[in-house]
DNA sequence: GTCTCCGTAATGCTGCTGCAATTTTTGCGG
DNA sequence: CCGCAAAAATTGCAGCAGCATTACGGAGAC
């Protein structure tokens, strides 16, 4: 669980850092907008705590700004600005919920446990081939709903391959999927591990096969 | 829109309907849990308003029964009883906000939309694998229904995997989910935690199996 | 103090992975 | 229909990256 704080009281920020790290929780902390906005960008957060009265601007100014972007972590404000119409205005400008200070770590945490119990609903991109279904962002593969495990490279072969079943890959964009720059290949390794990648399915029952452009690529299909 | 309203004080009631039906909300209303049981069973409600105190018992009560029946709409409890502590019962029992009495239409109004825009469907709240159940908000683990407490990163390893069961889990997700940017990690510490994490898992029986996928990260199933 | 947690590092080991040699397949021209 | 060359498939092998495990010591809780 990985939670962000925007938060100018130091000493605030020290004891829910320490508070809320014992329920395992790791915080990010930041005083400043701005940099928030710059933690936003790198990670992913499942939730984000923040003041209103921020050295640089109100902080319910950040939450537009957040859901622009795309991130749809919930939302806490924690503020003395606790009269009722600064409540419904915080709540409407798209805050999850909204706690007056000085508040219980616990209620926090339940509110926190509130609002995460309604996950953000992440387009799962699945691709269903014969018996397999293959997960490139999770980069897992399952036969029969049964995992099945790959190496690394297969696992990236396989997973291009899926991502446009029915249709020719390039040999060049396997390549490209499964090595970098750095690391050229002089020999065949691409054709070993279609070779046992072909094994490693059908030995699963996987219900695929892979089958050669000649002077082309590869393509992926049902069998 | 449609809401359900469980709430015995009769012109508390009327005031609200009046006020939600100006926004184009339409409500039901009862006095007592067992009509709202009734109604659950026949409606799919978009959210629901609880009073605590009722005529035929503790309106929290109704919480657990509703999710049990497979409803997930959100719940807002609307309650005299507001102290601290009460206010973590409830959200912890399971209703996604709570409001205490009196309170602004506004404001519920705010509450209401603020819980309407999360996701619809409920985490969750407890994962079971093996003979192990998992709880990521709390993070609790019990095996055969007995506690089975772990190492504060050694939870937070195993709830992070429990998440996503049947599935690779990124070494780089397990690394995030235990570290935030101060604590960098030079070593194998997220290794140990695991092996730890095993060994105290089959001790405890707990019936699960964490997986290796080389190069990529972790997995965690049933054996 | 005593205990547990936790990061570090050393050790051993598994099996992935690149390579190359060999065999098989494919497409084409005679 | 056959023969040939190019492309692809397969497989053994060796090197080594990545993982598992464990011991140790510091830090913090009680």
């Amino acid at each position: 669980m990985r939670i962000l704080l925007i938060e100018d009281e130091k000493e605030l920020a020290a004891a829910l850092a320490v508070a809320l790290s014992k329920h395992g929780i790791v915080i990010d902390h930041t005083t400043h907008l701005a940099d928030a906005a710059e933690l936003v960008r790198q990670s992913d957060y499942d939730a984000i705590l923040l003041d209103r009265r921020l050295p640089d601007g109100e902080g319910l100014s950040f939450i537009p700004l957040l859901r622009r972007v795309g991130r749809d972590a919930p939302i806490i404000v924690l503020t003395a600005r606790n009269e009722p119409m600064e409540r419904v205005e915080g709540l409407d400008i798209g805050a999850d919920d909204y706690l007056g200070k000085p508040f219980l770590v616990q209620e926090l945490m339940a509110r926190l446990r509130a609002v995460l119990r309604r996950p953000a609903a992440l387009a799962e991109l699945q691709i269903n081939v014969g018996r397999m279904v293959v997960d490139p962002l999770h980069l897992s593969v399952k036969v029969d709903d049964v995992p099945l495990d790959l190496p690394r490279r297969e696992l990236l072969v396989l997973s291009a391959l899926a991502k446009r079943r029915d249709k020719t890959v390039l040999r060049s964009t396997l390549e490209a999927a499964v090595y970098n720059y750095e690391e050229e290949i002089q020999s065949n390794a691409l054709d070993a591990h279609i070779s046992r990648l072909r094994k490693r399915l059908s030995d699963a029952g996987a219900g695929v096969s892979i089958h050669n452009i000649r002077g082309v690529g590869y393509l992926l299909k049902e069998e």
